[in-house]
DNA sequence: GATGCACCG
DNA sequence: CCAGGCGGTGCATCC
């Protein structure tokens, strides 16, 4: 028995657009009218099993019915820019479900639907028409069904005759004698002016039709009859225009509307594409038979069986034979820092088998010829985070090297702001066959084990069997995007780079760090204790909510800020109120040092080895949206250095080897440079090849002054400009860091960029190239999308307004610095030095130096760095050394 | 888990 | 008239 589906696609998108809140893609396209459409499909799928479906669409401004009525659809307000780029996605998708579709200049999906039903229902089908238009209801009849959708898109209410009498007492083409004589303002039909549905219903169950009601005013009275004659030729012309035209030319068949089902081939990618992840999975065939419709079950073709074999001491060997083939690897690890993970289990996977090694196999004698592959660099590794498995095998005593693709690190470049992804979630994004995800494997949490060997080996295969997948498919877009050196030539290379950084550790003096902590511990009691004589009570000083108590209720402080959830109490706040009261003074104090003691005395205190007597950061490479890094366990990138108190802290930093140096060298106003060569600003340019003060630079041109007329307020001001426009400038920011008036703040801007109008313009220009593009890079191609550039909420599209002008400064300055490490390290190896890199704090890198290499590194380091890109002006790197961190100021 | 605060470039 | 600086991590509190 066939099953004809017809969809009104035009309807159909209008009532999804308005019914599903907004969503975008990482793109920053619409997508939520197509999402909606989606999930009706899929129901409708579901439910009816249809063998052919059909979306018709309006093609076309004019339709036949204009000929007659200038007016018609006139009252429409324009479809809104934002459902209007979702129709070629929802055409798109289609393709790929293997729906057809339909239009045809000068009829409206309507027609269409009404000509096709026709055909087909004398051809003896069955046929249900979708809509969310009541007038299609005139086209129901014994073998067709009218669905119209109720709140939402995905519920469907079917109307057969039966029905339509039930709830109207009409037959279905009495409903276009409804519609002749009440109107519908969102066609512009007319109708009879003060005729509604209850009124028009009346007359229809009196007379009939509108023809019969016409004919018939003798019967009516007052105002209802005077109306009626009035407007008798507006009723005529309105059921003219309510009526479906069934006699469209067609030249499409039956048979081109078969519905075969969904094809995961052509589906999936369609879905993925889209980023609709949650339907993905819906549609993914685990060979449970737990998800997915039954009917999309059927037409699937059947998963791949993921086979594993588990390795043991008899049968290793076979893998040791085909090590030679072996494509990629996942190493499964526990926790988040790296530096104490266990490893759960491995899994060494070529083209036609995944070999399950359980750790414990890893580690033991038979595996050996395993590790001397692992640990051979000339052998490409292929995997996910693999820098995660070099620190986790490192300190199981077992050397990695060799990592030539990291699936993670490709995902990152490919989206910097979508970069934490799992392997599940990149199988799903590409719309690769689906894998569980860690969290169900695994559990979450306190919830986390470890399951029997058979459930752990499949994951884990399955895991690199979506990672050979994966590999060709970022490689192209790589390429495609002109990332693929960026990728091989830098990413790669710095990750085991910074892989070595975080196991060679910096040395951290314990004894002195808790000695620094007494000192703090003491001055913290007293501050305590001063605070609540003060106050006449105790509370908790931590607590922001009881602080605010104190301050604004009980001491009655103006309240300067809020924040959403009560009183602000930040330094900013406190440092208005310290005028009224002495105890504010003391607050600030206390929050000082509280912070030394706890994240810088206490966290680090745990942070240092017991086994090196060191700190081994994590830096994680994968997640600032920018290119820059990040470091944890510790955060080893904003130790104390502004405030003399925490600045100390650096003083535990020291080299690991007695009678070596700490060396630092960092960039000198490595972003304004960036800028200046990005923007090409003549007078930008001038100010770094003549290597003025930048600031007094700024100062000198937004004042109009001479150098010597510059007093620190200018500079300061000057300062605080300059880095508004690294970061995006606005007037109002500017006006709070400087404590001026937005009036003031826009004219220093306004200065600003008459002093510096290559500025000006590529501030204009960048925001341009990103509206257009909907992303912006930097200087070695590293991409950022900014999906809410266009958005119409304010807020959303300055912040992406600001992001474009900053990503590409703050990003090249990443850029330029990772180069600068490969640089450093290649040259490190080269020159067979014993100096080491330890740590890069975002324009600054730290070494340890012994004696004898101190001279030569004091010029080394900061040579590399300046030339480790060669930009329109010169880049300079100023260096300094001492017994500890501190010292090398 | 979210929030406020404070530290860094 | 309103909104509001760029990029991070860690600690303590509170729900």
């Amino acid at each position: 028995m066939s099953k004809l589906i017809l969809i009104d696609g035009n309807s159909i998108i209008y009532r999804a657009f308005f019914a599903m809140p907004p969503l975008t893609n990482t793109k920053g396209l619409h997508t939520n009218a197509v999402y909606g459409f989606t999930n009706m499909l899929l129901r409708l799928i579901e439910d009816h099993k249809p063998t052919h479906m059909m979306v018709a669409f309006d093609a076309g401004k004019v339709t036949f019915r204009h000929e007659g009525y200038q007016e018609y659809k006139g009252g429409r307000d324009k479809t809104p820019p934002e459902l209007s780029e979702q129709f070629p996605l929802l055409k798109e998708l289609l393709q790929g479900f293997g729906i057809s579709q339909f239009e045809l200049g000068g009829y409206e999906a309507d027609d269409i639907i009404g000509t096709v039903s026709r055909i087909a229902e004398e051809a003896g089908h069955e046929i249900l028409v979708v809509t969310g238009d009541k007038d299609m209801l005139q086209l129901a009849s014994d073998h067709v069904n009218v669905g119209l959708t109720r709140k939402g898109v995905t519920e469907i209410e079917t109307y057969a005759p039966e029905q339509i009498q039930e709830r109207y007492g009409l037959t279905p083409l009495q409903i276009i004698d409804l519609k002749g004589l009440m109107g519908d303002a969102s066609d512009n039909i007319p109708g009879i002016p003060g005729v509604g549905e209850k009124t028009a219903l009346k007359l229809l169950h009196q007379f009939g039709s509108v023809e019969d009601v016409l004919a018939n005013t003798g019967e009516l009275k007052g105002k209802m009859k005077e109306k009626i004659e009035t407007h008798a030729d507006d009723a005529v012309l309105s059921k003219r225009l309510a009526t479906i035209y069934r006699e469209v030319p067609m030249d499409k068949a039956f048979d081109d509307m078969v519905f075969a089902g969904l094809q995961e081939e052509t589906a999936g990618p369609a879905l993925a594409k889209l980023e609709f992840k949650s339907l993905l999975e819906r549609l993914s065939f685990k060979g449970d038979g737990s998800s997915g419709p039954a009917h999309l079950d059927q037409e699937q073709v059947p998963a791949k069986e993921i086979k594993v074999e588990i390795m043991d001491a008899e049968n290793i060997g076979e893998l040791v034979n085909a090590l030679g083939a072996i494509k990629a690897l996942h190493v499964e690890t526990s926790g988040d820092n790296p530096h104490h993970a266990d490893v759960i289990g491995t899994v060494f996977s070529s083209d036609e088998q995944h070999y399950y090694v359980p750790f414990e196999l890893l580690k033991g004698e038979a595996a050996e010829p395993l590790r001397t592959w692992l640990s051979d660099p000339e052998i490409q590794k292929r995997g996910y985070d693999l820098h995660r498995t070099d620190l986790a095998l490192h300190w199981k005593g077992i050397v990695f090297a060799g990592a030539s693709f990291d699936v993670q690190l490709a995902a990152y470049l490919l989206d910097p702001t979508d970069s934490n992804q799992n392997i599940h979630a990149l199988a799903a994004k590409y719309g690769l066959q689906s894998l569980a995800s860690d969290e169900d494997v695994f559990g979450k949490g306190a919830k986390y084990k470890v399951p029997e060997t058979d459930v752990l080996s499949k994951h884990l295969a399955a895991k690199v069997a979506a990672i050979l997948d994966l590999i060709p498919l970022q490689e192209k877009e790589l390429e495609g995007y002109e990332m693929s050196s960026l990728f091989h030539d830098l990413e790669m290379p710095l990750s085991r780079i910074l892989a070595d950084m975080e196991k060679q550790g910096i040395a951290a003096n314990k004894e002195d760090l808790t000695e620094l902590g007494k000192e703090f511990e003491t001055q913290i009691n007293s501050l305590v204790q001063e605070i609540y004589e003060i106050a006449g009570t105790e509370f908790n000083l931590n607590s922001p909510k009881q602080l605010g108590e104190i301050l604004f209720v009980k001491l009655g402080l103006p309240v300067v800020k809020k924040t959403k959830t009560g009183y602000s109490t930040d330094a900013e706040v406190l440092e208005k109120l310290a005028p009224y009261h002495d105890i504010v003074r003391l607050i600030l104090q206390y929050r000082t040092i509280a912070k030394l003691q706890s994240t810088y005395v206490e966290g680090l205190l745990k942070e240092i080895s017991p086994k090196t007597g060191k700190v081994h950061t994590y830096y994680r490479q994968t997640i600032a949206a920018t290119g820059r890094l990040s470091s944890q366990y510790p955060n080893l990138q904003n130790i104390p250095i502004r405030l003399e108190e925490g600045r100390k802290i650096r003083k535990v930093f020291v080299p690991s080897e007695p009678d070596w140096y700490i060396l630092a060298a960092d960039y000198s106003q490595i972003e304004l440079r960036v800028l200046a060569h990005i923007s090409d600003d003549e007078g930008l340019k001038e100010a770094f090849l003549h290597d003025m003060d930048i600031h007094t630079k700024t100062a000198m041109d937004v004042f109009g002054v001479k150098a010597d007329e510059v007093d620190s307020n200018m500079r300061r001001s000057a300062k605080a400009v300059n880095f508004g426009i690294v970061y995006g400038i606005s007037d109002y920011g500017l006006s709070q860091n400087l404590n001026i008036t937005r009036k003031e703040a826009a004219r220093f801007i306004d200065q600003y960029f008459d002093a510096f109008s290559g500025v000006r313009r590529y501030m204009d220009d960048i925001v341009k190239d990103a509206k257009r593009d909907g992303y912006v890079t930097t200087l070695l191609e590293r991409r950022r999308y900014l999906p809410e550039i266009n958005a119409s909420n304010f807020n959303l599209r300055s912040f992406a307004e600001r992001t474009a002008m900053n990503t590409p400064i703050q990003g090249t300055a990443a850029d330029i610095i990772k180069l600068a490490m490969v640089h450093m390290d290649a040259v490190l190896a080269e020159k067979q030095l014993k100096s080491r890199m330890l740590l890069q704090v975002h324009d600054e890198l730290v070494f340890e130096v012994p004696e004898d290499e101190l001279e030569l590194m004091k010029k080394l380091v900061p040579e590399t760095m300046e030339k480790a890109l060669a930009l329109s002006v010169p880049l300079k790197a100023e260096v300094s050394y001492g017994r500890n961190w501190y010292e090398a100021k």
